[in-house]
DNA sequence: ACATTGACCTGAGAGC
DNA sequence: TGCTCTCAGGTCAATG
């Protein structure tokens, strides 16, 4: 479910309410997500520092933690983070919670633990290593992605969701794009005509960009957007037709 | 190089 | 009410 504009929107909600101030104490409610960081080098490293700057790439969000690594941020299926107040205790799934000294807290949660968290030396480094390709809204101009796109002989869909093509495309907004470019996900990329590519990179820019300027919520997106209307038996939102369910 | 499947996890919701 | 079953959908590894 977190896919770039989620994960554009965590990053929003931590750059306005987790920035510039003092991290106390991190609890570890699970370590699972930590994967094979030890939990006390996890808290040693983070106790006494603030969360500057982030930046995010693709599903990944990076947080520079004024302290010698960045934390590396990534939302599994079910992540999301959640500021709590002075006062205020954490509800649903917390598994990190990063307590500051005014007593306010930023919580780190996520249900099934299919996210993770990580100590990260050099951010380019870990974005090398994880072979993630360019970052789907950033770094992606028009000739690139005619590259990516021709040169793929996979199925348009697992191409736009292939993290090592482009990055922060996953099943739902590759839907949605799709949808907008009126292309079958299961069409071959490389078989796409170059009008078609043009088209396509740019429902690609308009999808996204449109996800987060709604701040991701299906309520406020467009009307001719199929997100809001994914499960089967509602209706087409352009043409009315019953929605049906294939798997690709 | 790509498709497919199952594993990893957990809990909300469906159905009985 | 309470149980079990299905499903959610990001990533990785094994297999074809």
């Amino acid at each position: 479910m977190p896919e770039l504009p989620d994960v554009e929107i965590f990053k929003r909600y931590l750059d306005s309410y987790g920035l510039d101030k003092t991290i106390k104490e991190v609890e570890i409610r699970s370590e699972k997500v930590l994967m094979d960081l030890q939990p006390e080098e996890f808290k040693s490293a983070l106790a006494g520092n603030k969360f500057g700057s982030s930046q995010r790439h693709g599903k990944h969000l990076f947080v520079d933690t004024s302290g010698e690594k960045w934390l590396g941020f990534h939302f599994g299926m079910t992540g999301f983070f959640e500021y709590l107040s002075p006062g205020e205790g954490p509800e649903g799934h917390p598994r990190v919670l990063f307590h500051y000294d005014d007593e306010s807290c930023m919580v780190y949660d996520c249900q099934r633990k299919l996210g993770e968290i990580n100590l990260v030396e050099d951010k380019d480094n870990f974005i090398a290593r994880k072979n993630l390709g360019p970052d789907a809204l950033k770094e992606v101009d028009r000739d690139k992605f005619e590259v990516i796109i021709s040169n793929s002989r996979a199925m348009a869909k697992s191409t736009l969701m292939n993290q090592e093509k482009i990055a922060g495309i996953g099943n739902i907004y590759s839907d949605e794009i799709l949808f907008q470019a009126g292309i079958n996900p299961r069409a071959k990329a490389s078989n796409l005509s170059q009008a078609r590519i043009e088209d396509l990179y740019h429902k690609m820019n308009y999808v996204l960009s449109e996800a987060i300027a709604c701040e991701v919520e299906t309520e406020r997106m467009p009307p001719n957007f199929l997100l809001p209307h994914r499960t089967p038996g509602t209706s087409c939102p352009q043409c009315g037709v019953n929605i049906e369910r294939v798997k690709v």
